[in-house]
DNA sequence: GGTAAATTGATAATGAATATCAATTAAGGT
DNA sequence: ACCTTAATTGATATTCATTATCAATTTACC
């Protein structure tokens, strides 16, 4: 099920792409490929250009990195990615993820603890706020912050 | 009661950054006063290091920009300020609000426009949410992302 | 296959932020 | 007020991520 799941969403996704260049009379490429694969097949959330250069090289090392930089605005602009700045520098990217599969995180002060959830709630709070703004909302960062119960002061969360 | 308000919050400022360069043997300067007032007298929020650099200089033409990135990264680790990344690939600082006048931002992917929004609703939500996730909530980051009505195409965000 | 236009990759250039360092300045003791 | 020490400043150089440039290559369409 999580595999069908997938499956569709890479075609999907595929689609948006095709279309996109289609109407911007852009070209399909094998360096787009790639790292399309690449990107969308990588388990971690946000992913920096330089990690995803480094995978894509190893696939095709005649990559250059200025490519995968043009190319990972490409799928920002097609609205298949969404552009992160964390406090460290440099963009990130991470995949939009289709009908409700995003998640946010709430993150222990003390301990690092990270927990997901996905409250639909929120979502349509959101929605609804950015129209009264006369926003059409395609995306949103949340992140909590606290102090969770257990005893937690021992672990850390450096990295 | 405005002004009031103001003046006390600027009081409050003061102690906590003498109070904190009393702590850190840091020493108190004629540039730390004077980026310290423009700062936290200027009506926008989240201005960036160089806007608030122009900004010193037309009152003592002899700091230099240096010292003003150095001072907001003061501001930020005593508190007294807040650092934002939105798209555009400079820091922007804001001061912390005292007593709940924290507010969100709705941010424009394609033309930079940022609107601010305080809604009590959504801080409500967040609140159960950590508790249903046994998270005491001391803060959050929230950002929303999406598209203008207005044709934002021609307008430039990049001054 | 041929042609026009988009794409690529290597490199140069930009721009924000930080490091360096000699000169200056603040703070505390005498 | 002076002295001493250490922090601070400002000018400049440097770093590092990202973007621009451009000749060579590749794609899409006829």
């Amino acid at each position: 099920m999580n595999t069908l799941k997938k499956k569709r969403s890479k075609n999907e996704r595929k689609r948006v792409l095709d279309s996109y260049l289609a109407k911007k009379q852009l070209k399909s490429t094998k360096q787009r490929d790639t790292i399309f694969d690449v990107f969308f097949n990588h388990t971690d959330d946000h992913i920096s250009v330089e990690e995803l250069y480094e995978i894509v090289k190893k696939r095709n090392p005649k990559i250059g990195f200025a490519t995968v930089y043009r190319t990972l605005k490409l799928f920002k602009e097609c609205g298949l990615a969404f552009e992160r700045n964390f406090g460290d520098g440099r963009t990130r990217y991470e995949p939009v993820t289709f009908d409700g599969e995003r998640h946010d995180h709430i993150i222990c002060i003390d301990c690092g603890k990270i927990i997901c959830f996905n409250n639909p709630e929120v979502q349509v709070l959101l929605q609804s706020l950015a129209k009264s703004n006369k926003f059409e909302l395609s995306n949103y960062k949340l992140e909590l912050y606290g102090n969770c119960d257990s005893s937690c002061e021992s672990q850390d969360h450096s990295s």
